[in-house]
DNA sequence: CCAGCGTAGTTGAGCGCTCAATTATTTCCG
DNA sequence: CGGAAATAATTGAGCGCTCAACTACGCTGG
Protein backbone atom coordinates (compact mmCIF):
# COMPACT_ATOMS: atom_id res chain seq x y z
CA UNK A 1 0.00 0.00 0.00
CA UNK A 2 1.64 3.04 -1.32
CA UNK A 3 1.40 6.05 0.70
CA UNK A 4 -1.65 8.61 -1.55
CA UNK A 5 -0.31 11.27 -3.27
CA UNK A 6 -2.56 14.40 -2.25
CA UNK A 7 -3.21 17.17 -4.70
CA UNK A 8 -0.53 19.98 -4.21
CA UNK A 9 -1.89 23.29 -3.74
CA UNK A 10 -1.93 24.65 -7.48
CA UNK A 11 -3.37 21.14 -8.18
CA UNK A 12 -6.05 21.32 -5.60
CA UNK A 13 -7.18 25.15 -6.96
CA UNK A 14 -7.32 23.86 -10.79
CA UNK A 15 -9.11 20.57 -9.71
CA UNK A 16 -11.33 22.47 -7.81
CA UNK A 17 -11.74 25.74 -10.51
CA UNK A 18 -12.57 23.23 -12.97
CA UNK A 19 -15.39 21.20 -11.29
CA UNK A 20 -16.68 23.98 -10.26
CA UNK A 21 -16.62 25.91 -13.20
CA UNK A 22 -18.31 22.80 -14.95
CA UNK A 23 -20.92 22.52 -12.68
CA UNK A 24 -22.16 25.86 -12.92
CA UNK A 25 -21.40 25.77 -16.64
CA UNK A 26 -23.70 22.93 -17.20
CA UNK A 27 -26.24 23.98 -14.84
CA UNK A 28 -26.50 27.12 -16.98
CA UNK A 29 -26.63 24.83 -20.50
CA UNK A 30 -29.27 22.60 -19.34
CA UNK A 31 -31.28 25.24 -17.92
CA UNK A 32 -31.27 27.05 -21.04
CA UNK A 33 -32.22 24.16 -23.18
CA UNK A 34 -34.69 22.97 -21.19
CA UNK A 35 -36.64 26.24 -20.94
CA UNK A 36 -35.75 27.57 -24.33
CA UNK A 37 -36.47 24.32 -26.25
CA UNK A 38 -37.91 21.61 -24.18
CA UNK A 39 -34.88 19.77 -23.62
CA UNK A 40 -31.92 18.41 -21.36
CA UNK A 41 -28.87 18.79 -22.92
CA UNK A 42 -28.34 15.04 -23.66
CA UNK A 43 -31.46 15.25 -26.62
CA UNK A 44 -29.59 18.22 -27.96
CA UNK A 45 -26.26 16.17 -28.47
CA UNK A 46 -28.28 12.79 -29.92
CA UNK A 47 -29.99 15.27 -32.43
CA UNK A 48 -26.58 17.03 -33.30
CA UNK A 49 -24.78 14.04 -34.19
CA UNK A 50 -27.55 12.72 -36.50
CA UNK A 51 -27.94 15.67 -38.02
CA UNK A 52 -24.31 15.61 -38.85
CA UNK A 53 -24.66 11.82 -40.34
CA UNK A 54 -24.82 10.34 -43.82
CA UNK A 55 -28.79 10.61 -44.21
CA UNK A 56 -28.91 12.16 -40.70
CA UNK A 57 -29.16 8.61 -39.81
CA UNK A 58 -26.72 6.19 -37.56
CA UNK A 59 -27.10 2.79 -35.80
CA UNK A 60 -27.82 2.90 -32.69
CA UNK A 61 -24.47 1.56 -31.49
CA UNK A 62 -22.44 3.97 -33.57
CA UNK A 63 -24.64 7.00 -31.79
CA UNK A 64 -24.10 5.53 -28.49
CA UNK A 65 -20.38 5.96 -29.27
CA UNK A 66 -20.39 9.28 -30.89
CA UNK A 67 -22.44 11.04 -27.88
CA UNK A 68 -20.00 9.22 -25.46
CA UNK A 69 -23.67 7.36 -23.63
CA UNK A 70 -24.41 3.52 -23.05
CA UNK A 71 -26.44 1.61 -24.94
CA UNK A 72 -28.93 1.86 -22.12
CA UNK A 73 -29.45 5.72 -21.85
CA UNK A 74 -29.42 5.81 -25.80
CA UNK A 75 -32.18 3.36 -25.98
CA UNK A 76 -34.69 5.21 -23.31
CA UNK A 77 -33.62 8.62 -24.51
CA UNK A 78 -33.92 7.43 -28.21
CA UNK A 79 -37.43 6.23 -27.24
CA UNK A 80 -38.41 9.61 -25.63
CA UNK A 81 -36.79 11.45 -29.06
CA UNK A 82 -39.23 8.99 -30.98
CA UNK A 83 -42.43 9.50 -28.78
CA UNK A 84 -41.85 13.16 -29.51
CA UNK A 85 -41.50 12.55 -33.25
CA UNK A 86 -37.99 14.00 -33.50
CA UNK A 87 -36.74 10.52 -34.22
CA UNK A 88 -37.69 7.29 -35.74
CA UNK A 89 -36.39 3.62 -35.86
CA UNK A 90 -36.59 1.55 -38.21
CA UNK A 91 -34.42 -2.28 -38.69
CA UNK A 92 -31.22 -1.95 -40.12
CA UNK A 93 -30.26 -3.67 -43.00
CA UNK A 94 -27.85 -6.72 -43.46
CA UNK A 95 -27.93 -7.45 -39.64
CA UNK A 96 -31.34 -7.95 -38.17
CA UNK A 97 -30.36 -6.99 -34.72
CA UNK A 98 -29.67 -3.37 -35.55
CA UNK A 99 -31.96 -0.33 -35.12
CA UNK A 100 -31.16 2.65 -37.22
CA UNK A 101 -32.16 5.86 -36.06
CA UNK A 102 -33.10 8.86 -38.32
CA UNK A 103 -33.52 12.38 -37.37
CA UNK A 104 -37.05 13.13 -38.86
CA UNK A 105 -37.60 16.60 -40.46
CA UNK A 106 -39.69 17.82 -37.47
CA UNK A 107 -36.62 17.09 -35.66
CA UNK A 108 -34.28 18.48 -37.70
CA UNK A 109 -36.52 21.85 -37.39
CA UNK A 110 -36.40 21.53 -33.86
CA UNK A 111 -32.77 21.08 -33.51
CA UNK A 112 -32.08 24.25 -36.14
CA UNK A 113 -34.66 26.41 -33.60
CA UNK A 114 -32.99 24.89 -30.48
CA UNK A 115 -29.32 25.88 -32.11
CA UNK A 116 -28.73 29.64 -31.63
CA UNK A 117 -29.81 30.03 -28.41
CA UNK A 118 -27.62 27.13 -27.26
CA UNK A 119 -24.49 28.26 -29.44
CA UNK A 120 -25.02 32.09 -27.71
CA UNK A 121 -24.83 30.44 -24.33
CA UNK A 122 -21.35 28.77 -25.02
CA UNK A 123 -20.11 31.76 -26.26
CA UNK A 124 -21.62 33.94 -23.57
CA UNK A 125 -20.12 31.14 -20.50
CA UNK A 126 -16.96 29.57 -22.16
CA UNK A 127 -15.77 30.73 -25.43
CA UNK A 128 -16.47 34.87 -25.16
CA UNK A 129 -14.61 35.15 -21.52
CA UNK A 130 -11.20 33.22 -22.93
CA UNK A 131 -8.40 34.80 -24.45
CA UNK A 132 -7.69 32.79 -28.17
CA UNK A 133 -4.67 31.17 -26.79
CA UNK A 134 -7.21 29.67 -23.93
CA UNK A 135 -8.86 28.56 -26.48
CA UNK A 136 -6.42 26.41 -28.02
CA UNK A 137 -5.32 25.62 -24.39
CA UNK A 138 -8.53 24.08 -23.59
CA UNK A 139 -8.82 21.43 -26.48
CA UNK A 140 -5.31 20.41 -25.38
CA UNK A 141 -6.13 19.24 -21.99
CA UNK A 142 -9.55 17.78 -22.87
CA UNK A 143 -7.84 15.65 -25.61
CA UNK A 144 -5.30 14.69 -22.95
CA UNK A 145 -7.75 13.84 -20.87
CA UNK A 146 -9.72 12.40 -23.34
CA UNK A 147 -6.74 10.40 -24.80
CA UNK A 148 -6.55 9.00 -21.20
CA UNK A 149 -10.16 7.65 -21.51
CA UNK A 150 -10.90 6.49 -24.19
CA UNK A 151 -8.76 3.22 -24.58
CA UNK A 152 -9.19 2.67 -20.64
CA UNK A 153 -13.03 1.79 -21.02
CA UNK B 1 -32.64 39.76 -34.73
CA UNK B 2 -28.77 39.58 -35.04
CA UNK B 3 -26.99 36.97 -36.94
CA UNK B 4 -25.91 33.52 -35.49
CA UNK B 5 -22.16 34.24 -34.44
CA UNK B 6 -21.33 30.39 -34.61
CA UNK B 7 -18.51 28.88 -33.38
CA UNK B 8 -14.64 28.47 -35.41
CA UNK B 9 -13.45 25.76 -36.07
CA UNK B 10 -10.70 25.91 -33.42
CA UNK B 11 -13.63 26.94 -31.13
CA UNK B 12 -15.89 23.90 -31.91
CA UNK B 13 -12.72 21.81 -31.49
CA UNK B 14 -12.17 23.15 -28.49
CA UNK B 15 -15.39 23.13 -27.00
CA UNK B 16 -16.04 19.75 -28.08
CA UNK B 17 -13.09 18.32 -26.85
CA UNK B 18 -13.75 20.03 -23.53
CA UNK B 19 -17.40 18.58 -23.77
CA UNK B 20 -16.52 15.08 -24.35
CA UNK B 21 -13.72 15.00 -21.65
CA UNK B 22 -15.70 16.02 -18.97
CA UNK B 23 -18.31 13.41 -19.62
CA UNK B 24 -15.98 10.58 -19.92
CA UNK B 25 -14.15 12.09 -16.83
CA UNK B 26 -17.51 12.87 -14.93
CA UNK B 27 -18.81 8.96 -15.69
CA UNK B 28 -15.20 7.83 -14.49
CA UNK B 29 -15.26 9.21 -11.23
CA UNK B 30 -18.52 8.66 -10.67
CA UNK B 31 -18.14 4.81 -11.28
CA UNK B 32 -15.05 4.57 -9.14
CA UNK B 33 -16.90 6.45 -5.78
CA UNK B 34 -20.27 4.26 -6.34
CA UNK B 35 -17.98 0.88 -6.84
CA UNK B 36 -15.16 1.74 -4.27
CA UNK B 37 -16.68 4.09 -1.88
CA UNK B 38 -20.78 3.18 -2.88
CA UNK B 39 -21.77 6.98 -2.86
CA UNK B 40 -21.99 9.40 -5.98
CA UNK B 41 -20.12 12.26 -6.47
CA UNK B 42 -22.47 14.69 -4.75
CA UNK B 43 -22.25 12.91 -1.95
CA UNK B 44 -18.44 13.34 -2.04
CA UNK B 45 -18.59 17.09 -2.21
CA UNK B 46 -20.92 17.27 0.63
CA UNK B 47 -18.50 15.59 3.13
CA UNK B 48 -15.39 17.04 2.06
CA UNK B 49 -16.87 20.52 2.29
CA UNK B 50 -18.44 19.43 5.66
CA UNK B 51 -15.24 18.53 6.46
CA UNK B 52 -12.98 21.24 5.85
CA UNK B 53 -15.76 23.62 8.24
CA UNK B 54 -15.96 24.84 11.44
CA UNK B 55 -16.64 21.85 13.94
CA UNK B 56 -17.67 19.87 10.93
CA UNK B 57 -20.96 21.90 10.26
CA UNK B 58 -22.35 23.90 8.13
CA UNK B 59 -26.06 25.89 7.85
CA UNK B 60 -27.88 23.83 5.18
CA UNK B 61 -27.81 27.49 2.79
CA UNK B 62 -23.83 28.03 3.77
CA UNK B 63 -23.48 24.03 2.20
CA UNK B 64 -25.48 24.53 -0.83
CA UNK B 65 -23.51 27.81 -1.92
CA UNK B 66 -20.36 25.99 -0.94
CA UNK B 67 -21.55 23.11 -3.01
CA UNK B 68 -22.73 25.27 -5.79
CA UNK B 69 -26.28 23.09 -5.64
CA UNK B 70 -29.93 23.78 -5.21
CA UNK B 71 -31.57 24.37 -1.98
CA UNK B 72 -33.86 21.44 -2.86
CA UNK B 73 -31.13 18.87 -4.16
CA UNK B 74 -29.14 19.79 -1.01
CA UNK B 75 -32.31 18.97 0.87
CA UNK B 76 -32.63 15.36 -0.83
CA UNK B 77 -29.31 14.76 -0.46
CA UNK B 78 -28.66 15.17 3.15
CA UNK B 79 -31.70 13.53 3.90
CA UNK B 80 -30.37 10.64 2.64
CA UNK B 81 -26.73 10.48 3.87
CA UNK B 82 -28.55 11.48 7.41
CA UNK B 83 -30.54 8.27 6.57
CA UNK B 84 -27.07 6.69 6.32
CA UNK B 85 -26.26 8.02 9.26
CA UNK B 86 -23.21 10.62 7.80
CA UNK B 87 -24.59 13.28 8.80
CA UNK B 88 -26.74 14.93 11.17
CA UNK B 89 -29.27 17.60 11.34
CA UNK B 90 -30.36 20.00 14.20
CA UNK B 91 -31.84 23.38 14.77
CA UNK B 92 -29.35 26.53 14.42
CA UNK B 93 -29.25 28.46 17.03
CA UNK B 94 -30.69 32.06 17.05
CA UNK B 95 -32.68 31.45 14.19
CA UNK B 96 -35.48 28.94 14.09
CA UNK B 97 -36.05 28.45 10.44
CA UNK B 98 -32.28 26.78 10.25
CA UNK B 99 -30.85 23.48 10.33
CA UNK B 100 -27.09 22.87 10.68
CA UNK B 101 -25.59 19.89 9.31
CA UNK B 102 -23.02 18.17 11.08
CA UNK B 103 -20.91 15.72 9.62
CA UNK B 104 -21.27 12.68 12.25
CA UNK B 105 -17.60 10.35 13.01
CA UNK B 106 -18.64 7.64 10.94
CA UNK B 107 -19.17 9.78 8.01
CA UNK B 108 -15.94 11.16 8.76
CA UNK B 109 -14.32 7.69 8.52
CA UNK B 110 -15.85 7.25 5.21
CA UNK B 111 -14.61 10.22 3.55
CA UNK B 112 -11.18 9.39 5.25
CA UNK B 113 -11.69 5.82 3.77
CA UNK B 114 -13.36 6.73 0.25
CA UNK B 115 -10.62 9.97 -0.26
CA UNK B 116 -7.50 7.79 -1.55
CA UNK B 117 -9.17 6.28 -4.24
CA UNK B 118 -10.80 9.44 -5.02
CA UNK B 119 -7.55 11.47 -5.43
CA UNK B 120 -6.24 8.59 -7.28
CA UNK B 121 -8.34 8.82 -10.01
CA UNK B 122 -8.45 12.58 -10.09
CA UNK B 123 -4.71 12.15 -10.89
CA UNK B 124 -4.63 8.99 -13.25
CA UNK B 125 -7.31 10.64 -15.52
CA UNK B 126 -6.82 14.47 -15.46
CA UNK B 127 -3.92 16.11 -13.47
CA UNK B 128 -0.74 13.50 -14.06
CA UNK B 129 -2.00 13.74 -17.63
CA UNK B 130 -1.47 17.46 -17.91
CA UNK B 131 1.82 19.33 -18.42
CA UNK B 132 2.01 21.82 -14.81
CA UNK B 133 1.82 24.52 -16.68
CA UNK B 134 -1.73 22.92 -18.26
CA UNK B 135 -3.30 22.54 -15.02
CA UNK B 136 -1.91 26.35 -14.09
CA UNK B 137 -3.69 27.01 -17.76
CA UNK B 138 -7.17 24.68 -16.44
CA UNK B 139 -7.26 27.12 -13.03
CA UNK B 140 -7.14 30.15 -14.75
CA UNK B 141 -10.07 29.09 -17.39
CA UNK B 142 -12.44 27.61 -15.03
CA UNK B 143 -11.98 31.00 -12.80
CA UNK B 144 -13.48 32.62 -16.00
CA UNK B 145 -15.87 30.73 -16.09
CA UNK B 146 -16.97 30.52 -13.24
CA UNK B 147 -16.91 34.56 -12.89
CA UNK B 148 -18.88 34.92 -15.73
CA UNK B 149 -21.55 32.15 -14.18
CA UNK B 150 -21.20 32.93 -10.31
CA UNK B 151 -22.62 36.89 -10.59
CA UNK B 152 -25.32 36.21 -13.13
CA UNK B 153 -27.78 33.75 -11.12
C1' DC C 1 -48.14 45.57 16.41
C1' DC C 2 -49.36 43.16 12.65
C1' DA C 3 -49.41 42.76 7.43
C1' DG C 4 -46.72 41.73 4.01
C1' DC C 5 -42.53 40.43 2.10
C1' DG C 6 -38.26 37.96 2.23
C1' DT C 7 -35.58 33.95 3.80
C1' DA C 8 -34.73 28.85 5.24
C1' DG C 9 -35.75 24.63 4.31
C1' DT C 10 -38.70 20.62 2.90
C1' DT C 11 -41.68 17.88 0.01
C1' DG C 12 -43.68 15.24 -3.98
C1' DA C 13 -44.20 14.48 -8.80
C1' DG C 14 -41.91 13.53 -12.76
C1' DC C 15 -37.82 12.76 -15.61
C1' DG C 16 -33.35 10.92 -17.07
C1' DC C 17 -29.71 7.91 -15.81
C1' DT C 18 -27.43 3.55 -14.05
C1' DC C 19 -27.25 -1.21 -13.36
C1' DA C 20 -28.51 -5.81 -14.13
C1' DA C 21 -31.24 -8.93 -16.53
C1' DT C 22 -33.37 -10.27 -20.92
C1' DT C 23 -34.19 -11.17 -25.90
C1' DA C 24 -32.58 -11.82 -30.35
C1' DT C 25 -29.25 -12.40 -33.67
C1' DT C 26 -24.56 -13.27 -35.48
C1' DT C 27 -19.90 -15.06 -35.34
C1' DC C 28 -16.44 -18.20 -34.12
C1' DC C 29 -14.40 -22.50 -34.25
C1' DG C 30 -13.77 -27.41 -32.96
C1' DC D 1 -22.61 -28.33 -38.94
C1' DG D 2 -23.77 -26.90 -34.17
C1' DG D 3 -23.13 -25.14 -29.58
C1' DA D 4 -20.83 -21.34 -27.08
C1' DA D 5 -19.52 -16.77 -26.92
C1' DA D 6 -19.96 -12.20 -28.68
C1' DT D 7 -22.79 -8.35 -30.24
C1' DA D 8 -27.17 -5.26 -30.62
C1' DA D 9 -30.56 -3.35 -28.37
C1' DT D 10 -34.28 -3.10 -24.92
C1' DT D 11 -36.50 -3.24 -20.43
C1' DG D 12 -37.62 -2.32 -15.47
C1' DA D 13 -36.31 -1.11 -10.91
C1' DG D 14 -34.31 2.25 -8.27
C1' DC D 15 -31.90 6.60 -7.42
C1' DG D 16 -30.77 11.52 -7.72
C1' DC D 17 -32.10 15.79 -9.66
C1' DT D 18 -35.34 19.62 -11.10
C1' DC D 19 -39.30 22.31 -10.63
C1' DA D 20 -43.06 24.15 -8.29
C1' DA D 21 -45.64 24.32 -4.27
C1' DC D 22 -45.59 24.58 0.51
C1' DT D 23 -44.54 25.44 5.68
C1' DA D 24 -42.44 28.09 8.96
C1' DC D 25 -40.09 31.80 10.68
C1' DG D 26 -37.94 36.64 10.64
C1' DC D 27 -37.89 41.45 9.53
C1' DT D 28 -39.56 45.99 8.43
C1' DG D 29 -42.73 49.95 7.79
C1' DG D 30 -47.02 52.15 8.31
Amino acid sequence: MAEVRWLSDAEQRAWRAYLEATMLLFDALDRQLQVDADMPHGYYEILVRLSEADGRALRMSDLANSTRSSRSRLSHAVARLEDRGWVRRCAAEGDRRGQVATLTDVGFQVLAAAAPGHVETVRAHVIDRLAPEQVTQLEAIGQAIIDGLSGSD
